[in-house]
DNA sequence: AGCACGCCGACT
DNA sequence: GTCGGCGTGCTC
């Protein structure tokens, strides 16, 4: 008896495919098995009948003449076999992000599969470690609360269309309730059905999990919510997924990861702010999570629900109504709540013409004004700058030298704290220099602000400013820098609502979901940064932003009334005109988004058109180019199948060429048509290994595809 | 991916 | 004389 299975190995490997075992009998599809691979012992999966539709194509699985099947070393017992829908995911992934069956597959897969012994997962298996959140208190019970007409109507579509859905709903507009409602019913409706909660970031999944089970845990169990992400510890992470593939779990609560979590049950998903670039995994396989959720409630028949205040460009596309000039559209069903419930207005947005101000004042007079008054009322205040250290550059005076990173096409950035100068890109470390290590000058300078400089400038500008208790104003900053420490980012936040700070500083990680009651400003100091980049996602990723920043303000309706005055945003810029502030300042996301993708159609970029890069690395950019070079040379010969359909751009050094020592280089691919890309892509990954075999680009250290780049 | 084998520089 | 650097090759 021969079963298949992938395994992890890398695809260009000889066994990047299946690899054939002997069995004494058959063993369904989905068992996970341990079998000898030269000599270790690793885990797989039975894999259904290479010759059947999940077969990746391209990856061989005849076993080479003369050669004698090893038996399986055992299989995990006590473990259903992962079903059909789980393994087409998996196939889907690898084949459409290119990368090996085995990788995707074991990758899925909780990482002590991989490494406990028969005896440890036996153990395991019969008594499941406690999920953290899992506890056996009782839970108060459900809470009742009223829904709006808005939230009401979308539950009803909801209920009564198959989706996918786009909730389009701005902050404080009740999305997360209308999650609740629709998980509930998915999960009273079948007591076998499950639900999958994606969120963007591990931050943002502990203050759900708590709320999650506070509401379901009287109704389906206190084991009922478990969590799965990058940040449990070894053992969490195998008891969530134990729970979600055997049933036990009725919701799973996770990032990215999770869209690949066992859930023979799955009957409804969410992607929570499902515009957040997190979704998008930047190493190994490059899966879009929302993207596979989409895939994955199509095949498995569970409805998705994905949720932004400002959708990406491709869900708001793919929600327009369909018509002649947008045959795209209608893929997605749109439900629009436009109304702030229990909170207040959304602020008033006001724009500081930064040019009209001195030169080189990082906070102009009417914000300064601005925030000194919210610290006299005792209100709080946000003010983000999405560059953390002191300064982001170190220059001389004299001789113009600058803290360049002798690793990275990079400079170093200059934090104060502990006075050192820091790549960002490779994490190489010096000591500030006393002297220009280029002329001995003295005169060494900041050059830009970060997050630590805008603090101590803050610092000495309110300094004399009291709050209403006659103390002094007290300032945060919240930044990667800040929270490194495990538990950092929670005390520090409790802190802020605690009312022990009065302004709040940090990068964008502030700017993400925490629901502060007393923040009644928001300001962005030096957004100009993304209005011009090369980026074209630029733009929409600044949108995005600064709406979620300005949701930040006057979440709590009952405190804005008390303090009787109006919350704002305030956004200081050389170009205050610019498409993104005036969309902002109105609030208008539908206006931003028709005006962006007027933009994308003219160019026919995406989502009027489809990606891929092919990325190099190599000790010499000539060496990095020579590959694609190559490659595309290759391509062009063989006539590849979709080529026609297929625009292959010439190499380019990347934005940042240099990293580590390491020059890296990439071509972009962009078809009209996604299924020709993805034909071309498959017909032109072995010609890929091909070229990297050849003895003229041995000095190539990788090459990767990412198919939907989100950064080009 | 892991893990072997294999051939060249500084140390118990 | 050996320990160990990572280049190359293989795993059903």
């Amino acid at each position: 008896m021969a079963l298949h299975t992938p395994l992890h190995t890398p695809l260009h490997s000889d066994a990047g495919g299946l690899l054939s075992y002997a069995c004494e009998r058959p063993l369904p599809a989905g068992t996970l098995v341990r079998v000898p691979l030269g000599r270790r012992e690793v885990l797989g999966v039975v894999w259904d009948a290479p010759e059947g539709i999940d077969a990746p194509p391209g990856q061989r699985h005849a076993l080479p003449e003369g050669m004698t099947l090893r038996p399986i070393a055992g299989v995990l017992e006590g473990l259903a076999p992962l079903d059909a829908p789980w393994r087409r995911l998996v196939a889907f992934a690898a084949r459409y992000y290119q990368r090996a069956l085995g990788e995707v597959a074991l990758a899925a897969l909780p990482p002590q599969l991989r490494t406990l012994s028969p005896e440890q997962l036996a153990r395991r298996l019969r008594r499941p470690a406690q999920a953290p959140g899992a506890t056996d208190e009782a839970m108060p019970a459900t809470e009742t609360l009223t829904v709006s007409a808005e939230q009401e109507s979308a539950i009803a579509r909801i209920a009564a269309e198959p989706g996918p859905f786009l909730l389009f709903g701005s902050t404080g507009s009740g999305k997360t309730e209308v999650y609740l409602r629709c998980v509930q019913e998915a999960l009273q409706a079948n007591a076998a059905a499950q639900a999958l909660v994606l969120v963007p970031e591990i931050n943002l999944t502990a203050q759900l999990e708590e709320r999650l089970t506070r509401r379901f845990a009287p109704l389906f169990g206190a084991a009922a919510v478990v969590s799965l992400h990058s940040g449990m510890t070894g053992p969490q992470r195998l008891a969530s997924w134990l729970a979600a593939h055997s049933g036990r779990a009725r919701i799973v609560l996770g990032t990215r990861m999770a869209v690949f979590a066992s859930l023979p049950g799955l009957a409804f998903i969410v992607v929570d702010e499902e515009h957040d670039p997190s979704y998008k995994q930047q190493e190994g396989a490059r899966y879009s999570a929302r993207d596979l959720a989409i895939w994955r409630g199509r095949e498995q028949n569970a409805k998705v629900l994905l949720g932004s205040a400002t959708p990406s460009l491709e869900s708001w596309h793919a929600s327009r109504p369909p018509s002649p000039e947008n045959p795209a559209g209608g893929r997605y069903l749109r439900l629009h709540m436009p109304s702030r419930i229990g909170a207040g207005a959304l602020p008033r947005v006001r724009r500081v013409d930064m040019g009209q101000q001195p030169r080189r004042a990082l906070f102009s007079a009417p914000l300064l004004a601005a925030i000194t008054e919210r610290v006299a009322r005792g209100e709080q205040s946000m003010i983000l700058l999405n560059r953390r250290g002191y300064a982001p550059v170190l220059h001389c005076v004299d001789c113009g030298w600058k803290s360049d990173c002798p690793h990275c096409s990079a400079h170093q950035v200059f934090h104060k704290a502990d006075r050192s100068l820091r790549c960002h890109h490779c994490g190489s470390t010096l000591r500030v220099p006393r002297h220009c290590p280029g002329c001995g000058s003295p005169d060494i300078l900041p050059l830009g602000r970060g997050t630590e400089q805008l603090e101590e400038q803050l610092g000495a500008l309110l300094s004399d400013v009291l709050r209403p208790d006659r103390t002094p104003a007290r300032i945060a900053r919240i930044d990667a820098d800040t929270t490194r420490a495990k538990g950092a980012l929670a005390s520090q936040l409790a802190q802020v609502h605690s009312g022990q700070v009065d302004v709040l500083v940090g990068t964008q990680m502030i700017a993400k979901g925490h629901d502060f009651r007393r923040i009644t400003l928001v300001a962005a100091v030096q957004p100009d940064g993304a209005l011009f980049s090369s980026d074209f996602r630029a733009p929409e990723r600044l949108f995005a932003l600064l709406m979620q920043a300005a949701g930040r303000a006057g979440r709590d309706a009952a405190y804005m009334a008390r303090q009787g005055t109006p919350c704002e945003m305030w956004v200081q810029s050389f170009h205050p005109r610019h498409a993104v502030f005036e969309a902002l300042r109105r609030h208008d996301y539908p206006a931003f988004a028709e005006q962006q993708l007027q933009e994308r159609a003219a160019a026919a970029m995406p989502p009027f058109a489809y990606q891929a890069l092919v990325r190099a690395d190599a000790r010499t950019q000539q060496l990095a180019q020579g590959f694609l070079t190559a490659a595309t040379a290759a391509a062009q010969a063989a006539g590849l199948p979709g080529r026609e359909q297929v625009t292959l751009y010439p190499p380019v050094p990347l934005a940042i060429q240099r990293v580590a020592n390491v020059e890296r280089a990439q071509m972009l691919l962009e078809s009209p048509a996604r299924a020709a890309l993805q034909r071309f892509l498959s017909a032109w990954q072995p010609v890929l290994q091909a070229t990297r075999s050849q003895p003229q680009h041995k000095g190539l250290l990788r090459w990767l595809v990412d198919v939907d780049p989100l950064v080009i």
